[in-house]
DNA sequence: GACTTTCCCC
């Protein structure tokens, strides 16, 4: 059969038009309804019977096999045959479309065919959640309801899925309010839909009512409500959810640790991620590439590269997720070469096994170019990766180049590429630029970006800060004092700093002139020696009266009591001589701590890491991993 | 007939 198809029609690629224009129903003997043709010859001819039921379970076969090609052929031999639409032949094509990424030819099919059947709609909005457009998922879900048909335990978690995709609650909320009122409110693929809709769209709350009506629950259930927690900044309630989880007897499964690794990375909360470490491998879950792919990224986030490097070395498959982990992992650190070096790699290996950069890779490796203040390869890059991998840079791209011209200097081209963009640029765009005019003083630029700043988030005081701070550097005191005063006529305040560093298994937090810690006399006196010992190198602290960007240090003196150098005071005294001290800080490091903290490294002979919310500084004697540059 | 959760970027 499959051969003969061929053999008629060696080149089905202009199949579309024909699909869409008559369907074949020009080709059915005259008279005849083209939707008529039931499963033809049933009583008639038992040979067309057996070559309907034949065909049937080839055109299932292409599904399974997701062969588009072999399913054109099939369906053009259908258009001529007579059968183009015939109903249960037509619907497991638009099922081979659907499931091959051919929306098209889906879609082109669907709409000359009759649609009485569930599973075809709900075969379509499938296709459609998973590869968008996710706005045509929603629609085909209200064209299904207004056509009269019931949504079943499959609509639901397709068009859920699309919900998620667009972070559409008022359409989310509909969706679950018919749920409510549908026989399939206890179903687990629906409530595992619901949850994740719900948490994707940033109402974890609304996600654990979800959770906690369901009558039964199973392991993947309890995986997206560990996930809506993780996903939505509560790493600790995602890990004591895991616990829940043992103890309701419920077997971990790989997305369990998977979730709960890479919510203790988000929270730099290492030692619980290493605890999981430890359990992945009582549970045998630790050699799996997935598991080991979430530690590479735990332990580079956590500050420990060289672990994330041996995992990445033991991967018996890296598929391109896990390069990314490490290619990231090596950018947020500053290490710039041998993120580069690894993309070289990754290409290079790459060739022989299907595997290609995406665009988070290319985030990663412009985020490289970033921190190593690379320039001209960042452009190479942002080039080649519309010609060689045909990528269309997204938002993020654009951010890294920005921040890499600004960064560099070149404030008009930073602001050329922003006006070039096709795509509307966001805060992120015009923070970059704002930044790079405040290290390079350039006040008419930096009013720009504010203007649009304001425009996008006009509550955010940091913005603000940034431009007030300029002002003052470049001497405009009368600019500086109407950013004060109009923070404080729009009600704004600056964002508390705050550090924090784990000591045996413990966070401790500090925030700025913090004297709450039981150890605070301890931690002032190590300051004051510090300070002493930093004065004889022959630094002078940085004491230009500007509204700080970062802590609020409207004294000078202030600056000796940031969050970061208490953070690091309470781990000098509390570990023993030589051990690495992990910081990390919600805002970004002060220009005067990063000096500090670098002559305190070489003066204690400690290696120390502050994490800020852009990068990673390793200070090693005297120095810092981003060169000063950041 | 098919479905829900997880790792990489912001």
């Amino acid at each position: 059969m499959s051969r003969r198809c061929s053999s008629i029609f060696q080149k089905t690629g202009s199949l579309l038009p024909i699909i869409s224009s008559a369907s074949g129903g020009h080709l059915l003997s005259g008279g005849r309804r083209p939707y008529s043709l039931k499963p033809p010859g049933r009583s008639s001819s038992p040979c067309f019977s057996q070559s309907y039921l034949h065909i049937s379970s080839l055109l299932q076969s292409f599904v399974n096999r997701k062969a588009i090609e072999p399913g054109k052929q099939l369906h053009a031999h259908l258009i001529v045959s007579g059968l183009g639409c015939d109903a249960v032949l037509a619907t497991k094509l638009v099922n081979i479309y659907s499931v091959s990424h051919s929306l098209a030819y889906a879609q082109a099919l669907f709409d000359i065919i009759p649609k009485g059947n569930i599973f075809l709609w709900n075969v379509l909005i499938r296709g459609y959640a998973w590869d968008g457009p996710h706005e045509r998922a929603v629609e085909l879900f209200q064209q299904m309801l207004d056509s009269g048909l019931e949504p079943d335990n499959f609509t639901f978690p397709f068009v859920l899925k699309a919900c998620s995709a667009l972070s559409n609650i008022e359409v989310g909320r509909c969706i679950h309010d018919r749920v409510m009122r549908s026989r399939w409110q206890t179903d687990v693929f629906v409530g595992a839909g619901l949850i994740d809709m719900f948490a994707k769209c940033g109402y974890v709350s609304e996600a654990q009512e979800v959770f906690d009506r369901m009558p039964a629950r199973d392991a993947v259930l309890w995986n997206s409500m560990i996930a809506a927690y993780a996903h939505n900044a509560y790493p600790l309630r995602a890990l004591a959810l895991c616990r829940g989880m043992v103890f309701n007897s419920f077997k971990p499964t790989e997305a369990t640790l998977v979730t709960a690794i890479s919510a203790s990375a988000d929270a730099s909360a290492l030692p619980k991620g290493r605890e999981i470490h430890g359990f992945s491998w009582r549970v045998g879950f630790h050699t799996h590439d997935k598991v080991k792919t979430a530690l590479i990224d735990m332990y580079a986030k956590g500050g420990w590269v060289r672990a994330a490097k041996t995992l990445f070395d033991q991967l018996t498959e890296k598929r391109v997720v896990s390069w990314n982990a490490m290619i990231s992992g090596y950018s947020m650190h500053g290490y710039a070469y041998e993120a580069l070096e690894l993309f070289e790699r990754m290409k290079e290996e790459g060739r022989s096994k299907w595997l290609v950069p995406d665009h988070i890779t290319f985030v990663g490796v412009l985020s490289a170019c970033r921190h190593g203040g690379l320039l001209e390869l960042g452009w190479d890059l942002f080039n080649s990766m519309a010609k060689d991998y045909s990528i269309t840079p997204t938002i993020q791209h654009y951010t890294c180049m920005i921040d890499l011209l600004g960064h560099s200097g070149s404030l008009e081209k930073a602001y050329d590429l922003i006006g070039k963009m096709p795509i509307r640029p966001d805060s992120g765009v015009w923070g970059s630029l704002l930044n790079a005019c405040k290290i390079h003083r350039n006040v008419a630029l930096g009013e720009v970006a504010l203007q649009k700043l304001i425009e996008l988030e006009p509550d955010d005081a940091g913005n603000y800060v940034i431009l007030s701070n300029l002002y003052s550097i470049a001497g405009n005191w009368e600019g500086a004092t109407r950013m004060r005063k109009m923070m404080k006529e729009r009600g704004l305040k600056k964002a508390i700093a705050c550090s924090w560093i784990e000591i045996k298994n413990e966070v401790h937090t500090f925030v700025v002139g913090d004297k709450s810690h039981p150890r605070s006399a301890e931690i002032y006196a190590e300051l004051e020696v510090l300070e002493g010992l930093v004065k004889k190198t022959g630094y002078v602290a940085y004491t230009m009266p500007v509204f700080h960007d970062v802590e609020d240090d409207e004294k000078a003196d202030m600056v000796r009591c940031h969050s970061e150098r208490l953070a690091i005071a309470f781990g000098l005294i509390s570990t023993p001589p030589r051990t690495r001290l992990l910081v990390t800080k919600n805002l970004r490091v002060c220009e005067d701590c990063h000096e500090v903290i670098k002559l305190v490294s070489r003066i204690v002979e400690r290696e120390i890491i502050l994490r800020d919310v852009n990068r990673y500084h390793t200070f090693r004697e005297g120095n810092c991993s981003c060169g000063d540059y950041w």
